[in-house]
DNA sequence: TGAAAACTATGAATTGGATTCAATTTACGC
DNA sequence: GCGTAAATTGAATCCAATTCATAGTTTTCA
């Protein structure tokens, strides 16, 4: 037995038209053809679906379930054809993150909290887990953008940039580095550095400072959660590097000081990776828009 | 947009096997007749909801929207096949069943309680509300058998006997008649007659007393229940003519007389009227002879 | 790195199922 | 009964889905 939607629709539009004749002309069909039809389908079954004593034919017990069938499911097609005009109007769609720098949360979560109202028929969600293998995933459309800071020239993703921001040191004002200005590579030479648990050329104190200089620190502790970082600094248990917005809040803080890096300043880009094709899509746009703006009010404190 | 169920069962295929080509295997098609389906039904929704870029080409965003309605939908399908199956092999159906006689009720509900037990995938169903429409519904397939002690030679219809009653006169021991050993059609001239409410054809003291003797009662009051026609019966408010099996509980109440209708004594035949070809089906079968056991049942008391 | 293997795409040819056409049968209303 | 509307039937037709043959990918593995 292989049913088709065609069937369905034939019994519920003969039953609906009541008739063959009529519902031939409801499909735009010759009534020989819906006739032609029936009976395949109910050798395909192997029973009458239809009552011929009378003449507007009428639906067959049997019928009747099929026709029960079809009015639960011909609707659910209906939806998704729906759906997918939606999505090719651009008003639905799906917005999976991911993110490669642990300390965007704080600053991702207020956006997408705009984002969501804006464009309720969008399937947000974000995906920590795969930091690194990132890209490939947006390729694979397993995400549709990528938080990133690290841009690489890749085919068919295109890096659209967010905000700017600087890599800070932050240790205890226990710490004998509270003494100091400005933070160079050497200072790490004897600290236990704090970091979150991903590769090396994704954090900016290695790419940025360390890793030129050629110069490992005493130690290195990957914690996964920002608050934590914070907490274990403040007992002065190590020191770590965090952009400068997620600090905001610890710079008036006595237990703690912030300190640039040197010797020049670091600057660093943070980048919205998107698929080139997902470049005309509105509500893409809208999200670079918001996560912009959210960035002023970020830094402003 | 015109989907039919071979995309989306296509479109599962290539989740679950991973790639075009072993989808194919599993459908037992080409490799190219899936890769041109894929083309048209990409070219119908006017997206891709395939990723190309890695080899084993996987779901796209818009793509697994698209399974996840194809794993909502398919299984639906699979259980209507499955349903019309179980229908081709006699084990399920249904049982929609017209009563002409009120009084059936009491006879018909423990039948159907034992029947219900010995086909649970069979659709029960008493259809009241067409007493005289009866006939031509049970060839239009509204309902499936109809109770009747009225025979008509009908094309397509067999009559299945059930078993034979007597209908058996009923009055108050208040009343005059309760003198009498045997009742007959004058005796009814200055008696109010409560009679379910349906055609005179239908009711037996009219078919086989009344109308033949060409008198009328002084007036005949219509009423739904059976225990509500016994009530005013025994109140003296009017005398009724019942099946014998419906009277066994009053016949040792000392309210109530009971007596044969005279002169001869009159004998009906219950039937049970079913579509020719629905002869064949064994649940049918299995119906009758549990409606015949009971009766017997019924008429020992 | 290069070659084989695996996978998908494409165009032309083919097939088969769905549709139409034309003619016939069947039911219903007057 | 007769005319009309409705459904069936079989042959012819058409179109869409499939196959065949081939080419163009990417992946894998030596």
């Amino acid at each position: 037995m292989y049913l088709e939607l065609r069937h369905l629709r034939t019994i519920r539009a003969i039953h609906q038209a009541g008739g063959l004749a009529r519902a031939a002309d409801l499909m735009n069909m010759t009534q020989s053809a819906l006739s032609h039809q029936v009976a395949g389908l109910e050798a395909q079954v192997g029973m009458e679906l239809f009552v011929r004593r009378s003449k507007p034919m009428t639906l067959s017990a049997a019928g009747i379930r099929m026709l029960r069938a079809a009015e639960r499911i011909l609707p659910e097609i209906t939806a998704l054809e729906e759906e997918f005009r939606a999505l090719q109007a651009g008003k639905t769609g799906r917005l999976h993150i991911a993110i490669q720098c642990h300390a965007c949360f704080d600053w991702l979560f207020p956006v997408l909290e705009l984002f969501r109202h804006a464009w309720p028929e969008v399937d947000v969600d974000i995906r920590a887990g795969l930091a690194f293998d990132s890209f490939p995933a947006l390729l694979r459309e397993e995400v549709d953008l990528v938080i990133s800071s690290n841009p690489e020239p890749l085919p068919g993703i295109t890096f659209n940039p967010l905000f700017d921001y600087h890599p800070m040191f932050i240790a205890s004002s226990q710490n004998p580095l509270a003494a100091k200005s400005v933070i160079e590579a050497e200072d790490f030479r004897d600290q236990t550095l704090i970091t979150y648990p991903v590769p090396r050329d994704k954090l900016d104190v290695f790419t940025e400072l360390l890793t030129p200089a050629k110069i490992e620190p005493r130690a290195q502790r990957p914690v996964e959660l920002t608050a934590v970082i914070l907490m274990l600094v403040g007992n002065n248990r190590g020191v770590a590097v965090l952009p400068d917005w997620v600090l905001r809040d610890v710079k008036s803080n006595a237990d703690y000081v912030t300190r640039p890096l040197g010797p020049g300043s670091i600057t660093k880009r943070l980048y919205a990776a998107t698929r080139e094709e997902d470049a005309a899509k509105p509500y893409i746009g809208h999200f670079l828009r918001l996560g912009r703006s959210e960035a002023v009010k970020l830094q402003r404190g």
